[in-house]
DNA sequence: AATATTCAAATTGGATACAATCGTGTATCC
DNA sequence: GGATACACGATTGTATCCAATTTGAATATT
């Protein structure tokens, strides 16, 4: 059962082996893409894409396509590809994916309790925290998204992994896109409650403390921003 | 916001005419692999796809790519693509999952409550219980499936819409390969009692009756079956 | 001067061609 | 006789090529 390259992007994962040439860059471009250096509407061309890796269009276009299909980035006919600019309608659904999906598997994670898999969240915690006081921006918001990630995967269920990793990826595409200064280091430390709870067998806590914490994210991203993607302007103007 | 393929297979989707080459194709794919006219570990070959569909490689290969992303199919370096046999441990994944979220995501269903979905989903069970009648087998397992995705796509929001999807899509092709007998007409026509229970406000019931019609499902199959997928022999023979 | 038409540059979509790799069968060597 | 080495066939992986489409600008037209 291989990783599928989102999930392989918040795991650490030992094989790095298997790298096929393509899944390299699909990876790169995600890194990119959650990192905010490829900001959302950017276009994506093969040409300069596949003179930057160094390889022919064919595999730039199964990168892409792969990233295409998270919704990641978006292909129109003849118009190339570029970085995703997610709705604000698909920003709420993600959103709203998350709260149920991350809330429900709580109790999973704790009934499939497994002494390595705390330890890597509590590992994750740890350097979240020291992220933040050294003001690493960045670093902070991806070991937020690892930890969100590797609790699914402390499930023991990779479907559920790589489902989460798919959404949080998409979370960190629409906070690059709509999110305010408050959407980045609003909540951060605070992961180290949930662990708590978790471990002194208060579920049901846990479950109401993520889904605040989801939907407190949520709420600081600026719906009201445009999104800049394409309109439909047949019904935006229908005389 | 597209659909992708795997949703646009099971709701009627009115914009056929977007169908790129390769999404006809994976349509066909698919729909053969859950009519388990594929079945699990059938060699894809990619001259001979091409041949059928009567389109190069090229376009074989990005059809096989999005259905391996899936899951669907598995793609080995070098020796090709064939319909995906999931591992026990991956059945069971995708199982507790569609427990986790289709019995979570109900209470949205109730809350977002909308008469033509409504519609829809009668319609529906009024077609399997139709289709159970006639005999008809293929159909009904399909309209089995489409109720489950249908009900997923009531919440209003697409991203669950196409996880449950995805989910269902795997459903099948482990019932398929694991599936017993009792796997396909058992527990038919009752998709009405849950619908019921919905629209009289009974969401919690609702919700167990959901976790219960999986966990049954998922129970009629074979998981001491052998997969057929590549064995570690090293470990079986160790002597 | 404003609008419509045409043309050219750029970029993608798809097909073909070549190189790399894997599995299998055969031959050779011990 | 058995095992290793080699070679062949088949199939995939990657690059290149050509046609199709879009986009923007320049020119023509009213």
């Amino acid at each position: 059962m291989s990783l599928s390259p989102n999930l392989s992007v918040y795991v650490t994962s030992p094989d790095s082996k298997s790298d096929s040439r393509d899944e390299k860059i699909v990876r790169e471009l995600l890194q990119a893409i959650i990192d905010r250096r490829l900001r959302p509407g950017t276009r994506l061309p093969e040409d300069s894409l596949g003179e930057a890796f160094k390889v022919s269009r064919t595999t730039i276009r199964k990168a892409l396509q792969k990233l295409a299909q998270q919704r990641l980035v978006t292909m129109a006919h003849n118009r190339g590809a570029r970085v995703a600019q997610p709705s604000r309608k698909e920003a709420e659904d993600v959103f709203t994916a998350r709260r149920l999906l991350e809330s429900a598997l709580i109790p999973m994670v704790h009934q499939h309790q497994q002494t390595p898999a705390y330890a890597e969240l509590h590992k994750l915690v740890k350097q979240e925290v020291a992220a933040r006081e050294a003001g690493q921006w960045q670093e902070e918001v991806q070991l937020s998204a690892r930890f969100h990630v590797q609790l699914a995967v402390a499930t023991g269920n990779l479907i559920l992994g790589e489902q989460v990793a798919q959404l949080t990826s998409l979370s960190s595409l629409i906070i690059s896109l709509y999110g305010t200064s408050a959407s980045v280091g609003c909540d951060c430390g605070e992961h180290k409650d949930l662990l708590k709870l978790i471990e002194e067998n208060k579920v049901e806590q846990a479950q109401k403390w993520m889904d605040h914490h989801l939907d407190k994210i949520y709420r600081t991203i600026n719906t009201s921003l445009d999104s800049g993607e394409d309109v439909d302007f047949k019904s935006l103007f229908s005389s």
